[in-house]
DNA sequence: CAATAGCGGTGCAATTTTTGCAACGCATAA
DNA sequence: TTATGCGTTGCAAAAATTGCACCGCTATTG
């Protein structure tokens, strides 16, 4: 798209900090990329960059500008990808940024089933913790993020609540297997393998042991979710994780018990994008599918 | 500013109806302003115009893309002049679209008050019934809209809700004025001087009016509030209007007395914006000074 | 029914804009 | 101190845009 060049060589300059390396990346000369520059800057009425001795870097019109500049291209992406469904088949691109706990499972059979209706619609997925999630919306990183309790909320718009009960995971021949509900106390006297401080499980459970007077002590304290259900299977301790994050049907050897409400409060499950953005047609549609299967 | 060109030529074309009309407002020949268009079709991957014997048009593509250039423009303008805000110097326009009531004595006051702070801010008021109002926000006409029990609300964002009493409006010696508030059943024995029907007030009588089993008859039917406010002054007649469009202070022979709330409901004088939109500074500042002053 | 007027589209040359190259002044880093 | 990397500028080359003349088409009009 021609008349937004100006606006990538713009943004190539903020990314490399210099013009004569963001003339590299773009395939111009430094002095063509300049002059692009000064004049944008001429009839804009501001100079955007501050120049100094070893580069450029935004001056504070300039991020203001570069709140616009990506607002302004994801927002002509939607309409192309609008236009495009006018004629009928369906294009366009869902970025998401989601917590790991919906990698294994869920979202591979969501955007598989998506994909089967619209093959002409691509997606990119991150894993990011509840924080970077909403960094990543605010600077349009991704369309939607998909977190277990997040924390910051204020550029966080909720598109949808589901409420989560923690689960407690262990081998089938544990003997808390036979209860379909356990409490937490039923917990504390086995071995624990739990996901590490900045995550939403944890916090709940830390919050539940205390406000019981106990305290939690992991055999096994890891970030990555796929370690703790295949650990407990080696030893015969007790994880925890969020049913969307745990295959329903039976799997080898294992199994999930809900722990009662009344010890552990459901989380939430959130899904959001930047507040007050239009998300392109592809997410919103995908949206729309992803609450349907998630209720 | 250079880049958005191409969209005011679209624009200039849609407007104009024609490609050689169009070219001759913006001055230059119909081959370039056709290539251009041709160009832009190219890059943005589907046609915006459906060429007709006499003419062009916006096709269903065209239509959501001018949606985008409405929007995208008015954004730019809200980052220049957020830019211009940086630097101490407020500057900017608000465009309002707004109910008859407010022209005599409310919002002069206000404009006036608010231009003594920032002479930089310029202001344009359109008087606009409350259907009309709401179109000229979903179209980018207009930035704010002021106006007495809209209608449709599908694109209107409120911003603010003033209620407003219905008052009778009639000469001093008017024997009503003896009452601090009245009951619509005192004013139906008199001759009425009524706003005509699309208008918020006359909907309110004409409501409370068919529920207490009576109705209106008026000698005199108007558009005009500042006819009905004159009016009275001439025929010992009694006209209706909301306290935001009256003087407060006496005027010469005139009073105004509240209606009760039993008979006729507070209608709401509601202050909005179009849906999902970030208003430019000056609206938004300004905006926060109307409340401030209408509470 | 034919003439006409108005429309969008195109080939080609003129013109305007953008780009690349080389060089300059400057500030930090070695 | 020297050296490196930065933004910036003059000037010529290259590219894109524009204007002009003209085409084919269709709905209006006499």
């Amino acid at each position: 798209m021609k008349h937004l060049k100006t606006f990538e060589l713009i943004e190539s300059v903020m990314r490399a900090g210099s013009i004569r390396k963001a003339a590299e990346d773009m395939n111009i000369t430094a002095s063509a990329l300049n002059r692009r520059i000064q004049g944008f800057e001429r009839e804009f009425g501001s100079t955007i960059f501050e120049r100094l001795p070893r580069g450029m870097r935004l001056n504070p019109a300039g991020e203001l500008l570069m709140q616009h500049i990506l607002s302004q291209r994801t927002d002509m992406a939607r309409v192309q990808a609008q236009v495009a469904d006018l004629t009928g088949e369906r294009r366009g691109h869902v970025s998401i940024a989601c917590s790991q706990a919906l990698l294994p499972y869920f979202l591979p059979e969501q955007i598989a089933a998506y994909r089967l209706e619209h093959p002409g619609v691509t997606f990119s997925i991150s894993v990011r913790d509840r924080e970077q999630a909403e960094r990543d919306l605010a600077a349009f990183r991704c369309d939607l993020a998909l977190v277990f309790e997040p924390v910051h909320m204020v550029e966080f718009e909720v598109l949808h609540t589901f409420p989560q009960a923690v689960h407690a995971v262990f081998r089938a021949d544990h003997p808390l297997a036979k209860k379909p509900e356990l409490r937490l106390r039923d917990c504390l006297t086995h071995k624990l393998v739990l996901p590490s401080a900045p995550y939403g499980v944890r916090h709940l459970l830390e919050l539940a042991a205390t406000r019981k007077g106990h305290s939690l002590t992991a055999v096994v304290e890891t970030e990555s979710f796929e370690l703790i259900r295949h650990y407990v299977t080696h030893e015969n301790a007790i994880g925890f994780q969020i049913p969307v994050g745990l295959n329903l049907k039976a799997q080898s050897g294992i199994v999930h018990r809900p722990i009662s409400e009344k010890d552990v409060p459901f989380g939430g499950l959130l899904l959001g994008q930047k507040k007050g953005r239009a998300l392109p047609v592809a997410s919103a549609k995908f949206t729309q599918k992803l609450i349907a299967a998630l209720e």
